[in-house]
RNA sequence: GCGGGAGUUGCCAAGCCUGGUCAAAGGCGCAGGGCUUAGGACCCUGUCUUUUAGGAGUUCGUGGGUUCAAAUCCCACCUCCCGCACCA
């Protein structure tokens, strides 16, 4: 059968649409708010963004069978630069990206034209990507759609920071970025030519004096300032004189640029070539001692200062380098000295004696201060000492101290003095920005900052995480380890789409700080379009008692032109649907927007509404690698929907891994999913709700299953975890079914309509969450009434579970396993089949061993003697082994096997075994017969009866 | 460095939280059969080793431990993957 997905998905979406099936307004139901993190339109979706979406939405129909009006709405995220950014290579006529728009994006010519205006690539994105969700059938409530820059969502943002504010959670500060000099803008990775990170390493600058001038070193370690013996200068290099902070610094050029970024105020004043400087004198701060600069060519000046304090007890390139001097002294009459200068040791490291640098560099065998490998060296002895080192006591109160500790305190030491100052470097350098330019490291002023710092609102969210619930749990503890390195995070920058600071109109809030408590904007963003209120009267006190209740509502409808009954309208509907009930989005933003989301609201809101529930999902991959742009694999959405069809695709990507894995999609799973699907609409077209007919055995064992099947789904459901419900749907009870249709085909049975439509029903209405427009089809194709989508979430009845016949299925199951594994193993072909059930003392003493092992008694002795006692199982003394092999049955089993057969009385195998007949002889074409081993008149020719246990018959094969 | 996660039978991938129904779901692949002119699709059967009586043996990264019982709990080790900020 030949299904057309798109008109059949087409039919069901019209339908929901004029019946506004997905619009929830306040009324007396229990609500449940879902909300999911909004795109951000600057490309159409792909099937990776599919799989939140579709989580979601899945949520939000399971829900709203189990009764509950869910409101489930959607906004799209303008704010941030990339638009931007794509903007201007658009100007630019940047031809990738065009031809990306054209060929992969299919962005119509007219359209790309227009692109070179921001706006217009979020709007065009943003109509794509909506279009894309309704195809998927997502049950959105689109009154409520919204984007970051309408004028009432910005006065929104503009409350949200004014609260902020307030709470003193907003800090101003001083902060380096990394950036680029001709966009006077700050650079992250993909801003930068090759997507490098402008990572960067602060560094201590230690001011040593020599005259009237400041000779700078930059250091990443302040503590060896007790060991320095020398400082080193490239000889070659021509210095700058230059006034920093009314000092006289003298310090390469390319050090002076860079402390120009780190607003220092700079002049340049004269110039000096290195070798004028070697054989002077500097003081060492904090020490009283002079020591002399010596040259070295070891020392870059693009690397800190361009002058190099010396260490070489501790640092492998100064020791090499003092060496290297030593040896050609010669060459430098005027520094004879210098033969004289010993390592100062500092440190004491376990592994290493009295010079540290002089162990590590004989070790890797140097030679000479150019050796490549004396990085390594460096690298390893640094990281030795720092975590295994301890100051000496020539180091005075930092004696005895850990390195890794002390640096800290020392570095704090000297710049108290105003001996020391700040320097940062890049990490890898150049960096280069998009446009060319190399990026520096720039100190910001009065950057605005969000004091994620603060610790009560790190000791508030801690606690809250830990009473939400949160899914899957194990990402729990990850939310909590990142409130706890969470610091400062800038809030604001000076380019970009968004919501201008309210009290500094320079400054734009950032993505990730306008996107934290929006899910409170919904509810207005309803009468937003409807149009009963505008931006021009919306205040500050609006949102004040809409949210919090607070403020005079007559003043503020006064004031906010809006008529009072409207006013409370909404804030009763802010009522009714807050807090979030469940937030989901991609395990991505776990360490950033969900984390500020839990966040802000507590610090704005008060606790009943703060958010409930957040549920993190993995993302998708294609053809099980990861999706990326530079291998072709992103599939859009939209086309996928087209070649697929959307239950195919929801289908796909729940039912291939549990929340937080990675789900796999692949075209050959796709089509075998579709397949199944249309198969099961097949099927569903076959059977009617028959008036009921007389329940034979194997009737009220699927009815029971069904009921554990739905049990079970339930449970799977509650707790997300779809793909194990959909298995269970779909795949674990199509072996029930597939055995009932044997058994009823085996009786020759017509009467099984009404059965299996009510079978078929039940899981329909379990599958409509997940794929809901075939669900709806099915639906009607088994003549029931209604909505799929609408109608109620099955409920499991414990006591409509007849444990009697599933045991009574499970022994015939077993029984005829047992007969086709001796049929296979002998190889023979059977003419006559004999089946003896266990004799009544042995079903006695069963029960008996049946509850004492259920109770904890394992003991086979115990057992046996406490069997005989009985004068009904006496006999067991002539079978021991009967009590082993019992009791191995039901240990391994499970508890809950065991638990079903203790419950209820021991079935009467002779009656259930006698159904085998019609089995076999549909199987095999031939009788089969039932004895009990205690029958007088049985045929028994190998005495196999005795080997009769209950639920495990003995056999006879001829 | 800090933090998180994973290693399962040819491959992908469940199971682990809550130990026993686990030789271990499902899919793919492979083998046989059905359907078909043939192929594809689809359906059935099989797919660790061994076994002419429903059994036995050896498996879940490696090595220990707890337990009557371990893929599952504990400890150590090895290997691999991901995130670390002004970026949505």
């Amino acid at each position: 059968m030949t299904v057309d997905w798109t008109s059949l998905e087409e039919k069901w979406r019209q339908r929901w649409c004029v019946e506004k099936q997905f619009e929830s307004d306040p009324d007396t139901k229990k609500k449940f708010f879902v909300t999911v993190a909004y795109p951000y339109p600057n490309s159409p979706q792909h099937i990776g963004h599919g799989r939140t979406y579709t989580l979601a939405d899945v949520h939000a129909r399971f829900m709203r069978m189990m009764g509950y009006n869910v409101l489930f709405p959607m906004g799209f995220h303008y704010t941030g630069t990339p638009i931007l950014g794509m903007a201007r290579r658009v100007q630019e006529n940047d031809k990738e990206l065009i031809e990306t728009f054209r060929t992969l994006y299919k962005v119509p010519e007219e359209n790309i034209r227009e692109f070179s205006e921001p706006i217009k690539i979020a709007d065009y994105f943003h109509q794509e990507i909506k279009a894309g969700m309704i195809e998927m059938g997502y049950s959105i409530d689109w009154r409520r759609e919204f984007t970051t820059i309408d004028p009432v969502y910005n006065k929104f943002i503009e409350w949200q920071f004014r609260k902020l504010k307030e709470k003193n959670l907003v800090i101003q500060g001083t902060h380096p970025v990394g950036w680029c000099p001709r966009d006077q803008n700050p650079v992250s990775q993909h801003d930068t030519l090759g997507d490098v990170e402008p990572s960067f390493t602060e560094y201590t600058i230690i001011k040593f004096r020599y005259d009237r001038y400041i000779l700078p070193t930059a250091t990443l370690r302040p503590e060896t300032i007790f060991g320095v013996t020398n400082l080193w200068i490239n000889p070659n290099v021509i210095y700058e004189i230059v006034e920093v902070d009314n000092e006289s610094w003298i310090v390469s050029s390319e050090c002076a640029t860079k402390l120009e970024f780190l607003n220092k105020k700079i002049a340049k004043t004269g110039k000096i070539i290195g070798k004028d400087l070697v054989g002077k004198k500097v003081k060492v701060p904090e020490r009283n001692e002079e020591v002399f600069v010596l040259p070295a060519t070891f020392v870059k000046s693009e690397n800190g200062t361009g002058i190099v304090m010396s260490v070489p007890a501790h640092a492998p390139f100064d020791y090499q380098a003092l060496e290297d001097l030593k040896k050609n002294v010669s060459q430098y009459p005027d520094l004879a000295l210098i033969v004289d200068i010993k390592p100062i040791s500092i440190i004491e490291t376990e592994g290493y004696g009295e010079v540290p640098a002089q162990d590590i560099v004989k070790n890797f065998q140097i030679g000479d201060q150019n050796n490549p490998r004396l990085d390594e060296a460096t690298k390893e002895l640094y990281s030795r000492e720092f975590y295994g080192g301890k100051l000496k006591k020539n180091t005075g109160k930092f004696a005895k101290k850990v390195v890794s500790e002390a640096k800290e305190e020392v570095k704090k030491w000297i710049l108290a003095s105003g001996n020391a100052d700040i320097l940062y470097e890049l990490n890898e350098s150049p960096v280069r920005c998009r446009c060319g330019a190399k990026c520096v490291v720039k100190l910001l002023d009065n950057q605005w900052f969000l004091n994620y710092s603060d610790p009560e609102w790190k000791q508030k969210t801690h606690s809250w995480i830990n009473e939400m619930r949160i899914l899957p749990e194990e990402i729990r503890n990850e939310f909590n380890n990142v409130v706890d390195w969470l610091r400062e995070r800038a809030c604001a920058r000076q380019h970009g789409l968004g919501t201008k600071l309210p009290w500094d109109k320079n400054w734009i809030i950032e993505s990730l700080s306008d996107s934290v408590i929006y899910m409170a904007y919904y509810i207005i963003a309803k009468y937003v379009n409807s149009k009963e209120i505008t931006s021009d009267n919306i205040s500050n006190t609006f949102f004040d008692y809409v949210f919090l209740g607070e403020g005079e509502p007559r003043k503020i409808s006064s004031e906010c032109k809006i008529k009072p009954e409207v006013l409370e309208k909404i804030k009763d509907e802010f009522q009714y649907f807050y807090p979030v009930n469940a937030r989901h989005s991609g395990r991505d933003l776990v360490p950033n927007h969900l984390t500020f989301f839990i966040f802000n609201h507590l610090a704005i809101f008060p606790r009943k509404y703060w958010p409930e529930e957040i549920v993190v999902n993995g993302s998708v991959m294609m053809e099980g690698k990861k999706m990326s742009k530079s291998m072709g694999n992103i599939i859009p959405l939209r086309d996928a929907i087209r070649t697929h069809g959307a239950d195919s695709i929801r289908l796909a990507i729940l039912i291939s891994a549990e929340l937080l894995q990675d789900a796999d999609f692949n075209q050959e799973a796709v089509r075998g999913i579709r397949n199944k699907l249309e198969n099961m609409l097949d099927e569903c077209t076959k059977y009617k709700p028959l008036k009921n007919i007389d329940l034979q055995q194997e009737d009220r064992w699927l009815q029971s299953r069904l009921q554990q099947l739905i049990a079970k789904t339930t449970f799977s459901m509650q707790k997300m975890r779809l793909r194990e419900a959909l298995h269970h749907v779909l795949y674990e009870f199509e072996t029930d079914l597939q055995w009932y249709l044997k058994r009823a085909m085996a009786k020759k049975r017509t009467d099984f309509s009404g059965i299996l439509h009510e079978i078929f029903s039940a899981r329909v209405a379990m599958m409509s969450p997940f794929v809901p427009y075939v669900s709806e089809e099915m639906w009607s194709g088994l003549a029931n009434p209604g909505l799929a989508s609408k109608t109620v979430w099955p409920i499991a009845i414990e006591s409509k579970i007849d444990f009697q016949s599933i045991q009574s299925e499970n022994l015939l199951k077993l029984t005829l396993d047992d007969i086709k594994k001796i049929i296979k193993v002998t190889r023979i072909s059977p003419k006559k089949i004999i089946v003896y059930t266990a004799t009544p003392w042995k079903v006695k003493a069963y029960h008996e061993i049946l509850s004492k092992v259920m109770a904890g008694e394992v003991n086979i002795g115990a057992l046996i003697k406490s069997l005989i006692a009985d004068k009904d199982i006496e006999e067991i003394k002539k079978d021991p082994d009967f009590v082993k092999k019992t009791v191995n049955d039901i240990l391994s089993e499970s508890q809950e096997e065991s638990e079903s057969k203790n419950k209820v009385e021991l079935i009467d195998e002779r009656k259930v075994l006698s159904e085998l007949d019609s089995l076999i002889q549909s199987e095999f074409g031939i009788p089969v017969q039932v004895f009990s081993e205690s029958d007088q008149d049985k045929y028994d020719p190998k005495n196999k009866a005795r080997t009769a246990r209950p639920y495990k018959p003995a056999i006879l094969i001829e």
